[in-house]
RNA sequence: GGGGAGAUACCGAAGUGGCCAAACGGGGCGGAUUGUAAAUCCGCUGGCUCUGCCUACAGAGGUUCAAGUCCUCUUCUCCCCA
C-alpha cells in the first residue's frame, strides 16, 4: 500500500502537510530517509492497542525506507503527561521508570522493527538527565504562559478552577525539546498530543532547524467507549495472550467497531466495510482474530476465537485453567478464595459468595463457613462468574 | 502580603453532635437475559477469627458520655484584592 494512502487511513491531522510531498520527494532524491519521531513514555508495565496506532503508521514508514526515532521518554516519565486527566500521578521513581522501558521496547518490538540498522531508539533522559536548574530555566524561557495555557487540558482545569502546576507546564516544552534533540522531520502522536507536537515545531524554529510535520492519528477508544486507558481498565495490551486479547475485543461495543478496523487491522476498506453490513458477532470476530493475528500469528488467533467460544458462547469449561497449590489441606470457602488469589480479601469472598457468584467444582455454594478439603492428588475446581477460575490442590 | 471558600469512599456529591461504614449519581464487580455488544431488571461495592469486632470522612491534637460534623494548629487547593 502507499505510504500516502496509509498517511491518510492512519492521521486525523497534519500540521504542515502542505510541505510532506515535497520532503518526501526531495527523500527519495537525495535517499536521505525522513527522520520519523514517535516519543512514548514508560509510565505503565503496558503498551495497549491505542498506542500501536502510531507505532503501526511508524513501521509503515520504516518499510518505505525512512527511519524512526523511537523515544523511550525515561525522561518525561519522571514528571508525567498531564495530558486527559486532570489529576496528578504520584511521580515514578528511577526504578519504575527503567523497568517499564525495558518492557515497552519488547512490546513495541512486535510492530516496529528495532534494527539498530533501521530504526534510532532514544531515552530522553540522555539530554534530560544532567540539565540543571538554570538549563530548566532557558528551557522556560522558550514559550509564554498565555501560549502554554491555550491547551486543552490546562484551559479546562483552570475554568473547573483546579490546579494547574507549573511543573506540568513544563511537559510540553520536553517534548518539543527532544524534537529539537533528535532534529525530527515527521513527529508522529495521538490526536491528545497535537498541542505537544506543535510545542516541537515552534521550539525547532527557535533553534534554527526546519519545523517538523506533526501527524496526529485518531485515538482508538477503550472496549467501553471512553479514551483507551490503562487506568479505566478498558485497554488491551500488546503483552496480553492471545486468548485474553480475543476475549477483550470481542468486549468491544458494536459502536466502537469502524474505529478499530480502521485503526486496528490490515485489511482493506472494503473488506472492512462488507465485515460491518454483515452480523456484528461475526465483524467482532474477524476484528479480533485479526489484530491477535498481527501480535500472536495466525495459529493462535484462531484457537483464541475457538477458545472464546467453547468458554463463553456454549459455557463449557476452558481448556486451561490455572493451578493453585496451598499449604493447608482444609479450608473454609471464604478464605480458600482469597489464598486462591480469585478475591483479595475474605470480605469480598463472603460478598461473592452472597451474590451466588460462586461455585466449587461447578456447583454453586454460598456458605463462606463450607469447609473445603484439598488433597494433593485431585483438584478442586474453584470459580467466580465466567472469569476467574482456578483449579486448587494441597501440596 | 491581605481577605474569602474548600479538602468526604474509585470518581462526582450529600451530610453542621448520636438514627454514619456514611444518602444519591457514575464507574466497577456479580446474578438474570444475551451476540462476554447495547438496553433492561436485581444484588454487591473498607477489613477481620463476621448476627460481633476493628479501621476510616486531608494530617495532628483537643472539647464531649458521643465528632465526618464543634475548637486549635498543620498541610494542600481554589477565588478576590495587592
Amino acid at each position: 500500500m502507499q505510504l500516502q494512502n496509509l498517511v491518510q487511513r492512519f492521521t486525523s491531522d497534519i500540521v504542515g502537510e502542505e510541505h510532506f510531498e515535497k520532503m518526501l520527494v526531495k527523500s527519495a532524491a537525495d535517499k536521505n530517509p525522513l527522520r520519523i519521531k514517535f516519543g512514548i513514555d514508560p509510565t505503565f508495565t503496558d503498551v495497549h492497542l491505542g498506542h500501536a496506532v502510531p507505532i503501526r503508521l511508524l513501521r509503515a514508514f520504516q518499510d518505505h525506507g525512512h527511519l524512526p526515532v523511537l523515544i523511550i521518554g525515561d525522561g518525561t516519565a519522571r514528571l508525567g503527561d498531564p495530558t486527559g486527566r486532570n489529576e496528578q500521578r504520584p511521580p515514578l521513581t528511577v526504578d519504575d521508570v527503567a523497568r517499564n522501558s525495558a518492557t515497552y521496547l519488547e512490546q513495541i518490538g512486535t510492530i516496529l522493527d528495532l534494527d539498530p540498522a533501521k530504526c534510532e531508539v532514544r531515552h530522553n533522559s540522555e539530554w534530560f538527565g544532567d540539565m540543571d536548574f538554570f538549563d530548566a530555566l532557558k528551557l522556560a524561557s522558550q514559550s509564554t504562559a498565555a501560549r502554554l495555557l491555550e491547551r486543552d487540558d490546562f484551559k479546562k482545569r483552570m475554568q473547573q478552577n483546579q490546579a494547574v502546576h507549573l511543573h506540568e507546564m513544563m511537559y510540553p516544552l520536553m517534548q518539543g525539546y527532544d524534537s529539537v534533540m533528535v532534529e525530527a522531520d515527521v513527529e508522529l502522536g495521538g490526536n491528545d498530543q497535537l498541542f505537544n507536537l506543535h510545542m516541537g515545531r515552534q521550539m525547532q524554529e527557535r533553534a534554527g532547524q526546519r519545523p517538523q510535520i506533526c501527524m496526529t492519528t485518531p485515538l482508538l477508544l477503550g472496549t467501553d467507549g471512553r479514551k483507551m486507558s490503562k487506568t479505566y481498565g478498558n485497554h488491551v495490551g500488546l503483552n496480553a495472550g492471545a486468548n485474553d486479547m480475543y476475549g477483550k475485543i470481542m468486549s468491544l461495543s458494536d459502536d466502537g467497531m469502524p474505529l478499530w478496523f480502521q485503526l486496528a487491522t490490515t485489511l482493506t476498506e472494503d473488506e472492512m466495510s462488507t465485515c460491518l453490513a454483515g452480523h456484528p458477532r461475526q465483524a467482532k470476530d474477524l476484528l479480533a482474530r485479526n489484530i491477535v493475528e498481527q501480535i500472536h500469528g495466525a495459529d493462535a488467533a484462531a484457537s483464541a476465537a475457538e477458545a472464546f467460544v467453547q468458554q463463553f458462547a456454549k459455557n463449557e469449561l476452558p481448556d486451561d485453567i490455572d493451578e493453585c497449590v496451598l499449604a493447608q489441606s482444609s479450608v473454609k470457602l471464604a478464605s480458600l478464595l482469597k489464598d486462591a488469589g480469585l478475591v483479595t480479601s475474605t470480605s469480598e469472598a463472603r460478598r461473592m459468595l452472597k451474590g451466588g457468584a460462586v461455585k466449587v467444582n461447578s456447583e454453586a455454594q454460598s456458605d463462606p463457613n463450607l469447609l473445603v478439603e484439598l488433597s494433593s492428588s485431585g483438584v478442586v475446581l474453584l470459580q467466580i462468574g465466567k472469569r476467574r477460575l482456578v483449579n486448587v490442590r494441597c501440596s
